[in-house]
RNA sequence: UGGGCCGUCGCCAAGCGGUAAGGCACCAGGUUUUGAUCCUGGCAUGCGCAGGUUCAAAUCCUGCCGGCCCAGCCA
């Protein structure tokens, strides 16, 4: 690696152990995956966890599974795994198969049998209920089944006829035979099958048992031949029964599980359950809704795959709880689409002006830049005439001394046009500033006057009868508090102001033809894509420019 | 008071016995027809605390302190 490079390859201790294993020659080619449970959309942490699976799989020339780990189809849906689909593809990485644990079904189903016949395996007839009360406590050993002895005949039996369908939901259980003494709790004979007559989207109605997280995973991730299993902190507690469970069934390969801390962004959540209720008591539009830290909905917003992958990259890998700071993703995306958005100028909040010694009637058109730096990405032709609008913020009526806007006496450059001087304004019956007077210097066309005279401020306008009408969107965080999961009820912090709605904002002309997918950054106020899920013109602000005047102003109050 | 894991700058994060990278944030300047971008500089005598080993410790040892996770027939 050379120096240039230390900044942009991430570099973290399961990469370190990737690449030792490497080295050793225990592996000779890295095989990962990246398993979501179709219950939900797929959100900022799982990006954390594609971006490393996928990601490592890149870097080491290696491949990368798209599983879904579907084991309990009653939360599970097919609309979920089109949309994690959707998604990963989005983030433009390539699996090397598309797998489902349910493809596994039989194997599963088949090793468990070898497992009852190893007598490793039992058939319980205790209660859910009992059987928590059987497992003991944090402190105290669990108590030992009293159908934990059946016969293997018995056990086999057992199986098949939960497996034919014979028994009622929650009858029986097969439960691996570790040790109910054991301080892991996880290993305190844990459940393997459990009695289930659900409907499942791809097996259908084929299977009336359904086996359980910690026996279908590892035995996946061994069928696969998966060299690094990464998962988050909560299962280091289960790595040894992770562990057992191969060592107890014959597969060709026993997989690595390394767990690292999932991701923690302050001012919002990541939880499918929480996000789903988001969704389901309406605080939002849906899983996309572009407040939400969904793939689908930071998509929405605007937000680009670069970014989120950068953002990823950025924010590390380590077994440490934290807590990433919003500031770091706004970065992310500002970096990105700074690079690459459009320019363009739009009012969002107009105010008419009245360029009084401009001749009525005339229109001409000026030339703009699409980018301030990069001369490739062109120009454009704006038109500009008498009347035209600015942003309210950029009058004051009684203006500070570095207030480089507009205010009577004041001038200040019109982007790519000229100078004006504020000479009066209209007020409305309630004290409303609704137009400004303004005079025009035809010496400045484009910007700059032929005596050099300094001009601090440049605003960015729109031809009143050249603008089209907009909607916009402004998006704030969607949380007031920096930790909601961690309060009693999340909803209660719910920011009131997390989305603004602005209508009749005024556009420069090209953006009536704006398409889904570009972006544009509307020159002093932000960055904005066209909405996806909008007929009308209705436009998304993804993030703000960085804005040193609003600091400073909020300073000074 | 069972087990597992974690503590390096406000937020992240390198570092793996040789004298504290980097990013974000923040602060101070410069350039600028976006108060944007960009550029320059500043920002841990210190690595949870206390002892110990060593010529040398964020790195090794011991003991504390603080935080997270686990008692679903969820994943």
């Amino acid at each position: 690696m050379s120096a240039e490079d230390e900044n942009t390859t991430p570099t973290n201790f399961i990469r370190n152990i990737i690449q030792s294993d490497l080295d050793s020659g225990k592996h000779h080619a890295v095989q990962t995956r990246f398993p979501p449970e179709p219950n939900g959309y797929l959100h900022i942490g799982h990006a954390k966890s594609i971006c490393l699976n996928f990601g490592v799989a890149e870097d080491f020339r290696g491949k990368c599974n798209l599983r879904f780990d579907d084991t309990n189809p009653e939360k599970e849906d097919d609309e979920y795994v089109n949309a994690i689909i959707e998604d990963v593809r989005w983030l433009n990485f390539e699996w090397d198969n598309l797998c489902y644990s349910s493809d596994y079904f039989q194997q599963l189903y088949d090793y468990a049998i070898a497992l009852i016949k190893q007598g490793k395996a039992y058939v319980d007839s205790l209660s859910a209920d009992e059987i928590r009360e059987y497992r003991g406590t944090l402190t105290e050993a669990g108590k030992e089944s009293p159908d934990r002895n059946r016969s293997i005949e018995e056990n086999l039996d057992l199986f098949a006829r939960m497996r034919a369908g014979e028994f009622e939901d929650g009858k029986y259980l097969l439960r691996a035979k570790i040790d109910m003494a054991s301080p892991n709790i996880n290993m305190r004979d844990p459940a393997l099958y459990r009695i289930k007559k659900a409907h499942h989207q791809r097996t259908g109605d084929d299977w009336p048992i359904y086996p359980m997280y910690d026996y279908t995973h590892c035995i996946s991730d061994a069928i696969e031949n998966i060299t690094h299993s990464l998962c988050t902190l909560e299962f280091e507690d289960h790595r040894p029964l992770y562990d057992w469970v191969l060592d107890q069934v014959r597969t060709d390969s026993h997989p690595q599980q390394i767990e690292f801390a999932r991701l923690q962004l302050k001012y919002t959540i990541t939880s499918k359950r929480k996000l789903n209720q988001l969704v389901t008591d309406k605080h939002v539009s849906g899983w996309d809704d572009p407040r939400m830290p969904t793939i689908s909905g930071m998509r929405r917003r605007g937000y680009t795959p670069a970014s989120v992958r950068d953002f990823c990259d950025r924010i590390g890998v380590t077994k440490k709880d934290s807590f990433i700071e919003m500031a770091v993703l706004e970065n992310s995306v500002r970096e990105d689409l700074n690079e690459h958005a459009v320019r363009v100028m739009g009012v969002l909040n107009p105010l008419k002006v009245t360029i009084e010694n401009y001749p009525e009637g005339q229109v001409e058109g000026l030339t703009a830049k699409n980018h301030p730096q990069k001369e490739e990405m062109g120009t454009r032709e704006i038109s500009f005439s008498k009347t035209i609008y600015i942003e309210r913020d950029d009058f004051l009526e009684d203006a500070p001394k570095k207030f480089f806007r507009l205010s009577v006496g004041r001038e200040v450059r019109l982007r790519y046009a000229y100078y004006i001087t504020c000479t009066d304004f209209v007020k409305d019956e309630n004290g409303e500033v609704i137009e400004l007077i303004c005079r025009y210097d035809p010496e400045t066309r484009g910007g700059s006057s032929p005596d050099g005279r300094k001009i601090k401020g440049t605003i960015h306008w729109v031809s009143a009868g050249h603008a089209v009408d907009a909607s916009v969107n402004l998006y704030d965080r969607l949380f007031t508090h920096p930790n909601p999961a961690g309060c009693d009820d999340f909803s209660e912090h719910l920011n009131p102001e997390s989305l603004t709605v602005l209508t009749r904002c005024k556009l420069e002309a090209c953006l009536a033809e704006a398409r889904t997918g570009i972006h544009y950054q509307f020159e002093r106020t932000g960055y904005f894509v066209r909405d996806s899920e909008t007929d009308s013109l209705t436009f998304n602000r993804t993030v703000t420019l960085r804005d040193t005047w609003a600091k400073i102003d909020k300073q000074n109050q």
